[in-house]
DNA sequence: TACAGTTTTGTATCGGTTACAATTTAATTA
DNA sequence: TAATTAAATTGTAACCGATACAAAACTGTA
């Protein structure tokens, strides 16, 4: 785990007490944007902290969801996906391979008038279908 | 359930033989779009068929899915939500109410390089926020 | 050192979904 | 029509990601 004090004033410029749990998965979130699992990030800090347990990493994702310094995925498989990347982008999922690839949107056209008054917060943009790696086998 | 034999037609169309279970899921879904959830269908047609279990409304909905009469909404909430409505289109999910709005997408507008030879089956978008109706109270 | 507040842990539980064998129903053949 | 096969439906148990919550450990402050 490297830049410590980067790490620690991430946190703190979103308002959240840094602790080594948080610490942890922060530097994990931004080293693998693989957009994991609680599991996923489960598995890799407690390499680090043999001590951790699951509720500690919901509750970190909970505490990350509601500073917003992560979004939460929903792909239809049955875990959750998070991502350190909160700007409004695609993903494309391979429902082969089940990687998440991302990509930038420039705008969606969609018919507003249906949409008069209401308060947008978030705009969710998920593809699926089959990667190129996948296609080649 | 009116129009039973535009109902088995519906079916037999995609590919599915007809039965009571089958018609009466069906017959719901057309009639009440509000993209409801496994157990939403189940207390609705259990009304019906008084012996109805839950295994076989699930087993409906795999078999819709599979034959491509509808398709699944995942929003975040711990249910599925499905959509009898097929064609690419937006939802916009209201965080207070849970009511699902649809509304046309004529074009997405993103970076196609980053999907290169990338086989896109489905295109899912999901706004979330608040709808006019609990924005008023 | 004592105290209060926060963080972390461990256990139990929830609830939507799935697995699967048993039963019932429908279709096919003799 | 009865017998046979296939398909649909049911009921129970179990799975598993997520959550609730109280106990324990830690942190910061005076």
């Amino acid at each position: 785990m490297q830049n410590i004090e980067y790490l620690k004033q991430y946190l703190i410029n979103h308002e959240i007490k840094p602790s080594t749990i948080r610490l942890n998965v922060l530097d994990y979130l931004l080293k693998n944007r693989i957009h994991p699992t609680a599991d996923d990030i489960y598995e890799a800090v407690a390499k680090n902290i043999p001590t951790l347990s699951k509720t500690s990493i919901y509750n970190t994702i909970d505490l990350f969801l509601e500073k917003g310094i992560i979004q939460a995925l929903d792909t239809g498989e049955k875990e959750h996906r998070f991502d350190i990347e909160v700007s409004t982008h695609g993903h494309f999922l391979c429902r082969n391979c089940n990687k998440i690839f991302d990509f930038n949107i420039d705008s969606i056209e969609y018919d507003q008038s249906k949409l008069d008054d209401f308060l947008i917060e978030e705009r969710k943009v998920l593809f699926k279908g089959i990667c190129e790696n996948c296609q080649d086998s």
